[in-house]
DNA sequence: ATGACGGTTCTTAACCGA
């Protein structure tokens, strides 16, 4: 069987619902999970989504700033939430997809969609606090992490995690060494999760480095497309048991063409399970 | 070539994003 997930910062679900509803109309994945949602749970569009089958809805949303969704067609026997560095921001949703465990004695997949802290202009936790709550955050992921043991069940973890790891995920590594998003205190911090955990990141199986990968471009680019100084902040890792799975991934470059897009786009795994 | 932008808010300027 196959199944798909496609993870989508869309900066404002209600200003961006119809692109949404098309990319779903075109692409169809099981589950979505949406980062940047700015729109508090009572306010959420839910009907646009139960019209094309998705019925199945965790929301994590507030007023204004943040907010993650998940949208699936396959029910949830589970959903939790965790707050993080004692805020009561809107960064994570965790739901277990029904029918994937318990009946045959598995662990069932969890989806993990989280909207990692920006971090501000300045990379000095120092001077700026915005720097110092994101570097916090992915210290307390680890810790997070410990409790959770991705490695023993199966699980993909999925987001804006707003670091772009590796030399080849922005447009110019040495130009955006001391940006946030790319600092050595970021990266080193992202990739020693990812390798405690034993996640694997599905995007760079399929595009290994030194291939150009981004899922991001600034809206202050008057020519986005033809410059193409984009980041990798938006990532698929997939639990070492499902690595056997994974048979395709995609950044649907596309709809940051869209009229009044979102700045990020969607990108999808699939796997065959 | 980190901005020439764009989102939200008890809006009309301030704040945040990355």
């Amino acid at each position: 069987m196959s199944f798909s997930l496609t993870t989508w910062n869309i900066n404002s679900v209600r200003l961006r619902i119809d692109q949404v509803i098309r990319f779903l109309g075109e692409h169809e994945p099981d589950v979505l999970c949406l980062q940047e949602t700015k729109c508090p749970n009572d306010q959420f569009p839910l009907a646009a989504f139960r019209a094309l089958g998705y019925q199945y809805v965790a929301l994590n949303g507030q007023k204004g700033y943040h907010g993650v969704a998940t949208l699936s067609r396959i029910p949830f026997a589970e959903t939790m939430i965790r707050q993080f560095c004692d805020k009561e921001d809107s960064r994570h949703l965790t739901v277990e997809l029904a029918g994937t465990g318990a009946s045959n004695g598995r662990k069932g997949l969890r989806i993990h969609n989280f909207y990692v802290p920006a971090g501000g202009d300045i990379p000095d936790p120092e001077v700026n606090p915005r720097f110092a709550h994101k570097l916090a955050f992915l210290d307390e992921l680890m810790l997070w992490n410990e409790q959770t043991l991705p490695a023993e069940r199966p699980s993909i973890l999925v987001g804006d995690l707003n670091v772009a790891p590796y030399e080849t995920d922005v447009w110019s590594h040495k130009a955006l060494l001391n940006v946030v998003s790319h600092t050595p205190v970021e990266t080193e911090r992202l990739e020693r999760f990812r390798q405690v955990s034993q996640y694997v990141d599905a995007v760079r199986t399929l595009q290994p480095e030194p291939e150009k990968v981004y899922t991001w471009w600034s809206y202050r680019s008057p020519d986005w497309a033809a410059a193409n100084k984009g980041r990798r902040l938006d990532h698929i890792w997939i639990a070492p048991s499902l690595t056997p799975a994974l048979a395709a991934t995609k950044i649907t470059r596309e709809t940051r063409g869209w009229e009044r897009p979102s700045d990020h786009a969607p990108v999808t795994v699939t796997l065959q399970i």
